[in-house]
DNA sequence: GAGTTTGAAACT
DNA sequence: CAGTTTCAAACTC
């Protein structure tokens, strides 16, 4: 569509003026704007997230970093891919301005706004819509400035009403809809909260938002460069411009920008950079609260407690945000950290609401900034670069590996976890926050990856360390790391740290392998890490690249995330049979805990085993295999009997979903929103490029990324999960009617982010993860209470809380699309079909363009059926699948996508020496 | 905190 | 692809 146009000239003229930018605000490389597209392309061509993107990672990165941002808001991941991700950058951004707002509402509404601007031109709804979210926060905070949570809720609640369960998610949720009507004016914002049920007049104007910020946004490429002046002015503009906003998309990303002085730069850029810029500012945002005008009152110590505890993956997102924005960032973020622009701060960032960003900032800057000079970066490969926008969403983190799950369960860190249900429940939620974390983070990685990893140290790591290091060598690494000295095994090493950073424990793996919690989520070890000889390190980039890429040439989707969470299908008849929401990628593989433990990843992930699974004496209280595997069944039957083509199809063969088919899981009741699909490299990625036209038939490939979908359904069953539920199907199910009769099914666009993020997935692209995370974060926890107790959760010190809130944010960032589309109709009012899929379609990455092509088959699903969607229609498609898919199909949504080693830098000062390294990788050869 | 168990990851 | 080994988390005491 138009967008795709936009987009592409956005992203030039963003990675032009994001340059500039850059220039001005930071001496920074000037690398950004050939980067992105050398970046970009490289990761198409490579997919291998990894991969260094250097220059044009900036971009990507900041692409990516906006949408870590977003992230942050929610965490890590994802997200983020290059012009689309950009857009959708503002997106996360405005999450994560939405995370600050929890803490402090009115600064977050400030950069929302800005961002909402920014996503808006391009990006998609889905930044778009944070952004706006965060407007409308601002409007909500100023109803409600207390709670930013309250605020959150209200959004949360608006698209969907309901969605929120998955607080975090919530902010997924925001729909295109609350976005784009938070851009036209925050009163619109305010007027879709008060009024959900005039979620298509909202469409409408969100449709007419997003012109405006496209337009905005070209024009403001141009403009962009004026950025550092313009971005003070802007900041002042924010609070006023809301309404401006709308007109002026640039104007408001400058507003935006304002907060954060870093935005400057994004001003410059285009929307992408301004997302990108957004995320950045988020951290930058604490220095720019000092700077900027309205944040200042921002800074709550606790917030910035809060922010820290995000802060690992958060700091990851953060910083890799600001890289990316910053660009070439990397030197004059590196020097300056966080603040390239004026994040300097972080502090009184964190402190700030967008503490979330700030905290990362602050956090980071604490932790890893202090440390690294570019801390901030989180390990985003090149590959985001490219199409950041979608793939903003963080990195993968998207997915749910179990590692970023595990990460962001710090249980209860999770800010949403708040929601506390039964014990279960409550894990389940943290579960939830900690995939929407991951997810973020991912995300967030990937974006950051994009920026950080430019391989600073140039060291010859040989991509392999191959398993047997010298022990000798491991020793000096162990001696060299700092992080050696161990802080034993936490318990659960994975268990995050009080931030809510999961710290890992390796001793003999050097944290680059997958045993390594933190690589496998793509994100650095950190200070709480107990690991010894630890390579994971922001030092070591190339060193993390590199082993990222040997990894992912091996497996693709071994970044990907594990969970995939699947939409329950409603069918004609209105049963539902989701068994559960989330599912695991590969299954378990259980002998003897009967996936009642936690070395069972399904469990783990509070999602119940599915067919995939080969567990033995399965009784995953989350659902067992056999369940899942008679509900399949039974759905492929109806299907069949219902005649649905679509339903035929897709049941019929693997039983998969497409992703518009469901937007809610029907046993969680949670809405599941049709999470972007993300395809996940290699094997899941095949499957996942169903992209967002299509769906694959396959299981996996019906991963729609979610982040915290699975668990959150479920435990949203638990106790106010039905509640929730119900009230979701209705919603959907309105949203259903509505979509159709608009055009805008709420599949469609989830399927043009699905495809987005299948793409990016696919891509390897961290910002896929981002989307996905992101929607699935929305849609799945999209209760209300739980977005409450998310946005609180959010507000908690912590990367814990950061890191879920973040991650719902982010997630609800990125997601939002989904969780709309799933849980809420705003998703609905998503005009963005044509936008959207115009976007997606520029954005996409050809593979995922490549909606016809089946994708990669799933593993337990047959890979053979894929749906032959027609290539464009996606809206089309999605929406005459949605249909039908709401009926039968299944959706898996990857929770987490951190395919991208997003690697947060944790910043730890653990390095190892270079000689370490030396050793390390001469081990490895 | 030490030791055991478990299952994923890595390797053959 | 299957089998084995290695690894780190999860768990138990």
């Amino acid at each position: 569509m138009d967008s795709p146009e936009t987009t592409a000239k956005t992203n030039t003229a963003v990675s032009s003026s994001f340059s500039a930018a850059t220039a001005t605000t930071t001496a920074s490389s000037t690398s950004s704007p050939p980067v992105q597209e050398s970046p970009f392309s490289n990761f198409l061509s490579n997919l291998s997230p990894i991969k260094p993107v250097k220059g044009s990672h900036g971009l990507q990165g900041l692409l990516g970093l906006n949408s870590p941002p977003l992230v942050f808001t929610s965490p890590h991941t994802n997200v983020p891919r290059e012009t689309g991700f950009l857009k959708r950058l503002p997106c996360h951004q405005s999450p994560s301005a939405e995370m600050s707002q929890n803490e402090d509402g009115s600064k977050k509404f400030a950069d929302g706004p800005l961002a909402l601007e920014k996503s808006g031109s391009l990006l998609q709804g889905g930044l778009v819509t944070d952004t706006w979210k965060e407007n409308d926060k601002r409007s909500s905070l100023q109803v409600q400035p207390t709670s930013s949570s309250a605020c959150v809720d209200e959004y949360l609640t608006d698209p969907v009403d309901v969605d929120c369960a998955s607080s975090g998610y919530g902010v997924n949720t925001y729909t295109l809809q609350s976005s784009v009507s938070g851009r036209t004016d925050s009163q619109k914002t305010l007027s879709k909260f008060d009024d959900k049920n005039d979620r298509v007049s909202k469409v409408d104007v969100a449709v007419d938002i997003f012109r405006e910020a496209e337009e905005n946004i070209h024009g403001k490429a141009t403009r962009d460069i004026k950025t550092n002046e313009q971005i003070e002015s802007n900041s002042s503009l924010d609070c006023a411009s809301k309404k401006r906003q709308s007109e002026n998309s640039s104007a408001q990303n400058a507003g935006s920008v304002p907060r954060g002085e870093s935005d400057c730069p994004l001003q410059l850029l285009p929307e992408p950079f301004q997302t990108l810029e957004t995320y950045n500012d988020s951290l930058e945002n604490a220095g720019a609260i000092a700077h900027g005008p309205d944040d200042n009152a921002m800074h709550d110590p606790e917030a910035s407690k809060q922010q820290r505890g995000m802060s690992r993956r958060c700091l990851q997102f953060a910083e890799a945000q600001p890289k990316a924005t910053v660009d070439s960032t990397n030197p004059s973020i590196n020097s300056n950290d966080a603040t390239s622009s004026r994040s300097s701060p972080s502090l009184v960032e964190s402190e700030s609401l967008d503490s979330s960003y700030v905290d990362l900032n602050a956090a980071s800057g604490k932790r890893q900034l202090a440390n690294f000079p570019q801390p901030m970066t989180p390990m985003f490969p090149p590959r985001y670069t490219g199409k950041s926008p979608l793939t903003v969403s963080k990195p993968s983190g998207i997915g749910l590996h179990l590692n970023s799950i595990v990460n962001a369960l710090p249980k209860g860190r999770g800010v949403t976890v708040g929601v506390k249900l039964a014990s279960a429940e409550h894990e389940v939620l943290e579960n939830k926050a900690s995939i929407s974390v991951s997810s973020l983070i991912s995300e967030s990685f990937d974006d950051t990856v994009s920026l950080n990893w430019l391989p600073r140290v140039d060291h010859n790591t040989t991509p392999h360390t191959k398993r047997k290091f010298n022990s000798e060598q491991i020793d000096s690494f162990e001696e060299f790391c700092p992080l050696s000295p161990k802080k034993k095994r936490k318990k659960s090493s994975s268990t995050v740290d009080g931030d809510g950073c999961k710290r890992c424990n390796c001793k003999k793996t050097r944290c680059l392998k997958l045993y390594c919690d933190c690589f496998a989520a793509g994100i650095y070890c950190a200070e709480p890490c107990a690991c010894q000889g630890c390579f994971n390190r922001p030092e070591y980039e190339d060193t993390v690249l590199e082993t990222r890429q040997q990894i992912e040439s091996r497996n693709p989707l071994a970044f990907a995330p594990k969970i995939v969470q699947r939409v329950a299908e409603f069918a004609d008849d209105g049963n539902h049979f989701t068994p559960s929401s989330g599912r695991h990628k590969r299954g378990c593989n259980c002998k003897k805990s009967q996936c009642l433990k936690k070395y069972c990843e399904c469990y783990q992930a509070n999602v119940g085993c599915s067919s995939g699974c080969r567990c033995e004496g399965c009784k995953n209280i989350h659902g067992m295999k056999e369940e899942y595997v008679g509900n399949e069944e039974i759905m492929s039957n109806r299907a069949i009997s219902e005649g649905t083509s679509d339903a035929k199809l897709e049941m019929v063969t693997n039983k998969r979903d497409f992703l518009h088919a469901e937007l809610y899981d029907p046993r969680n009741l949670t809405p599941l929103t049709p999470s972007f699909q993300c395809s996940n490299h290699g094997k899941d990625a095949s499957k996942s490029r169903i992209l967002s036209s299509r769906y694959v038939p396959s299981p996996e490939s019906d991963l729609t990324i979610l982040s915290s979908s699975a668990k959150s359904p479920r435990s949203l069953k638990n106790s106010e999960g039905n509640k929730m539920l119900l009230e979701a199907n209705k919603e959907i199910l309105d949203v259903e009617s509505c979509c159709e009769g608009r055009d805008y099914s709420d599949t469609d666009i989830v399927d043009q982010f699905s495809s987005r993020n299948s793409l990016v997935g696919l891509c390897d692209f961290p910002p896929v993860p981002g989307f996905p995370s992101m929607a699935v974060a929305s849609s799945g926890s999209s209760r209300a209470t739980d977005c409450t107790n998310v946005s609180r959760l959010q507000l908690c010190p912590r990367s814990g809380n950061l890191s879920s809130g973040g991650s719902l944010r982010w997630r609800s960032s990125p997601v939002t699309p989904m969780t709309q589309l799933g849980g809420t109709k705003s998703l609905q009012a998503l005009d963005c079909d044509s936008r959207l899929s115009g976007i997606m379609e520029d954005d996409t990455p050809e593979i995922l363009k490549d909606v016809s092509t089946p994708i990669k088959s799933v593993k337990v699903s047959s890979p053979s059926h894929k749906r032959v969607s027609p290539p464009h229609g996606h809206a089309n498609e999605l929406r005459s699948s949605s249909s039908g898919a709401l009926k039968s199909g299944r959706k898996f949504i990857l929770k987490a996508v951190p395919s991208f080693p997003p690697l947060t830098p944790c910043i730890d000062s653990k390095g190892s020496t270079d000689q370490e390294r030396s050793n390390f990788q001469e081990n490895k050869q």
